[in-house]
DNA sequence: CCGTATCCACAACGATACTG
DNA sequence: CAGTATCGTTGTGGATACGG
């Protein structure tokens, strides 16, 4: 647990690491959707790098340099559970945000809960957090 | 998202959050269990008092002059979800550190999952993100 | 027990500007 | 596009000490 709020426990990587799960990977889009500052976003993602949440990939477009892109990796992709929960608890309370919906939806391609569950398969909720992602 | 990270987006909150979620209350008791500086931990208590994720709630043992502990609101007790689906993600990938079955039994009083679930019921994971807690 | 007051060293931030 | 260099300022961490 320590760890883990060592991973994504600051204000920047928690939102780089959703705009990765959002699918933008390039250093620009990146910097011109979060307005963080280009020094803080390149040390953050050498950091998660380093951690193995990223990973870089090499891509091209026809004719020009070679360039780079950041992806999850798997151990990155996990982050997606407490993620999702972390969005959708701040689209409760804290209106006027984006909705938490497209992410889920654009990323498992179906409509989700995410929620305790039994080993019976019954919903279990702590408190009300357990939540309905898209009717 | 953005203030969901603004609330747990620093490395001793999170910590302070779960400490609460395992049943610590009392300030001491949170510092002598994370070694948290009491100058810090006085300070994230007030902030989460601020935005309403604790709560002071006051009692007195016999004849002994009146006290508060530390308690989570319905909105604190909602952070539950991602936190222990953080805590699972920290667990699998930083071997060495406690189990997170301890925490979810004594509050749920069930063996659980955290997991996306899709709409049917038929679990769905991110990744290989779901887990169970306790068999 | 439950905190607050001070102080200092260091890290992080954000702005700006500059290279490949 | 994708970063690095530099720099003044602010914030945080941790130690220590002090009051309710």
């Amino acid at each position: 647990m320590a760890a883990a709020a060592n991973v994504i426990g600051d204000r920047w990587t928690l939102l780089i690491l959703r705009e990765a799960l959002y699918g933008v990977t390039r250093f620009d889009a990146m910097q011109a959707e979060l307005g963080v500052p280009r020094t803080v976003l390149s040390g953050r993602l050498k950091k998660l790098l380093a951690e193995g949440v990223l990973k870089q990939r090499p891509y091209r477009k026809a004719g020009e340099r070679i360039r780079y892109q950041y992806v999850l990796t798997p151990k990155g992709v996990e982050l997606a559970l407490p993620m999702i929960a972390l969005m959708e608890w701040g689209d409760k309370y804290c209106r006027g945000g984006a909705s938490t919906a497209d992410v889920v939806e654009r990323n498992t391609g179906a409509a989700c809960h995410v929620g305790l569950v039994s080993d019976a398969g019954a919903p279990v909720s702590i408190g009300a957090a357990q939540f309905r992602v898209k009717g």
